[in-house]
DNA sequence: GAATGTAAGTGACAATGTCACCGACAAACC
DNA sequence: GGTTTGTCGGTGACATTGTCACTTACATTC
């Protein structure tokens, strides 16, 4: 069992062990010298937090961390027992492979996101997937811009922008949003 | 064998068998919808294309695709071989794992970059890996933009400055360098 | 020598990022 | 109650980068 926010992996943190998530959501982000952050996947219930974690042990010098995003209950597996597992479970196999094939093409998308898209279209697209349905969102323009890799002021006018267009509508710490059907067109 | 210019892999053409370089190299780009491109990463003699290859198997709409950037030796292993391999040596799974952690963090440092790092900075970060310690790059703006998925003119615009200041000298197709050393310290 | 295609230059403008602030709100504290 | 403190959000000026619509220069082919 871990608590909400601890830092799973990290600048000299590199864990012995391998994670399976039974309950949670790790969340893996990146923080540049500039002092900017950026979100990059999250691992939720069911999936391997294995992969960006053997990958930093390979490569330590590395300003990635994953950070319990909500309570979180894991496996720990010992690296020799998961070297046994892919050597004689084929299912397992595939699930590490499918785990890792995720993981590549959600940076693919990452890469292609951060450099080519537009931020109104993006933030428009995870206003949509924060409110999962609901028409309420309660998160601050700090943490919006951090998903996206950019900076507070930039979400500030966005949403301003937004707000002007009676699409959502503001508070302090919360987002409510008017018309998803025009933030859903403007997303796609 | 393959021929240079040859597309490996890419949308509509997965390849049923695994890729594993002996010569040459491919290169791996995205497309956008905008139509602007990106170099994701290269792969080397001694290197697998697997990975990347497997991935986008399980996640078929991507407009990625591998590029033979030079003539091509290859070895090819059918799928059943490779799943035989990975149960079986421990020093090809170690092989195996090893390259998709490259992969990953090379894709981590890709987000930073696109992200983060200023354009000024980036380019003279890639004539220095391009000169490959000579001092003469044969390229066009028009390639260097695709490498740092930015626009053309944002290319002509920076080398201009950097010739401006003497660090460096253009002719059609080509960039000298003329001082590595200030492109080094900007680089850094 | 003329036509063609690629490479590179240019200016105007839009979008985004950076900086240095300010004011508004909420919780905690006296 | 009033005050302090910290977070949240707003703002304007400016720098950087991206986009568009061109033009000019060069090299190859005919």
């Amino acid at each position: 069992s871990i608590p909400e926010s601890t830092v799973v992996f990290g600048p000299g943190k590199s864990p012995e062990n391998m994670l399976f998530l039974r309950d949670g959501t790790v969340r893996g982000q990146q923080v540049s010298d500039t002092g900017r952050e950026i979100v990059l996947y999250r691992i939720h219930a069911g999936e391997s937090c294995v992969l960006t974690t053997a990958c930093l042990l390979a490569f330590e010098d590395y300003a990635a961390e994953g950070v319990a995003e909500t309570p979180v209950e894991a496996a720990v597996v010992p690296r020799a027992v998961f070297d046994d597992l892919v050597a004689q479970s084929p299912s397992f196999r595939s699930f590490v492979f499918a785990a890792f094939s995720k993981r590549i093409t959600d940076l693919f998308r990452m890469v292609d996101e951060v450099a080519f898209q537009r931020v109104d279209v993006r933030l428009a697209h995870k206003l949509l997937e924060l409110a999962e349905g609901q028409t309420s969102i309660s998160t601050t323009h700090q943490k919006l811009s951090v998903e996206l890799g950019t900076a507070r002021e930039v979400i500030s006018r966005q949403l301003q922008e937004f707000q002007r267009r009676g699409w959502i509508e503001q508070a302090r710490g919360t987002v409510t949003l008017l018309d998803t059907d025009a933030l859903a067109k403007l997303a796609a």
